[in-house]
DNA sequence: CGGAAGCGTAACCTACAAGTTACGCTTTCG
DNA sequence: CGAAAGCGTAACTTGTAGGTTACGCTTCCG
């Protein structure tokens, strides 16, 4: 838990996640979307790893990341009774959005188009 | 949303805050409960007033620290699309509990008991 | 088989977060 | 009015997070 919120902490490191929510990513293409060196890249792939809110995937020579949605419920469950119960309808409403989100997905590219993607 | 991802970081803070969610409570009182000297306490408390996660209202010459809960959704929201379809249930499960919650404490302190507690 | 591609790690530097002690400003009250 | 209560702030110290460069290990391919 505490190593899911100082993961999150990070500016960085939140732009990776949001990055992964789109597709996996290979190291050495997430660390050329940032000015910062690759070395400082891959230790943020480090603690986003080591906090389970990634995963990686070795192929070949390179080393995809992918999200591991598991370990951000904890950190929503700690802050859902702090969120005030007028925010809660915007609360659903981001839900909703959600499921939207989540469905229009699975109708574009189906189980069999996750193979294809990201073999550049 | 830099500052209050990094405000809950410090498990020092969440302690606070958790502390915050069933009374206001006087910097001393917070103080107390901590092993650590009071100024850093105190700058913690200012972390979290910084952030917006907080508020103080000084009554004579002590200061109350109240939960503010409007900062605490923007968290909540750009958590929201990364936690898993599966997750979903969990999370209304959070919800409901939350709303029961909320409804137990306005029938068993009202609007006006408010005006009473923390008055030792 | 040898060089390039793709990443991680080690060693180092620097800035800052978080702790401590010392101090000062209001407010309360005998 | 003066002392104590209640907090915040300043100044200082120290561990660690995050950046850089240098280096080494696999994997691919001409």
């Amino acid at each position: 838990m505490d190593e899911v919120a100082g993961a999150i902490a990070d500016p960085v490191r939140r732009a990776i996640l949001t990055m992964l929510r789109d597709s996996r990513l290979p190291a050495g293409e997430i660390a050329d979307r940032f000015q910062i060196s690759r070395p400082a890249v891959s230790r943020h792939l480090r603690v986003l790893r080591e906090s389970g809110l990634v995963r990686d995937e070795l192929v070949g020579r390179r080393r995809f990341y992918v999200l591991a949605p598991e370990r951000f419920a904890e950190l929503v469950e700690w802050l859902t009774p702090f969120v005030q119960p007028s925010g809660l309808e915007h609360r659903l409403d981001a839900l909703e959005t959600e499921v939207y989100r989540t469905r229009r997905e699975r109708r574009t590219r189906g189980p069999a188009a996750r193979a294809q993607e990201n073999t550049a």
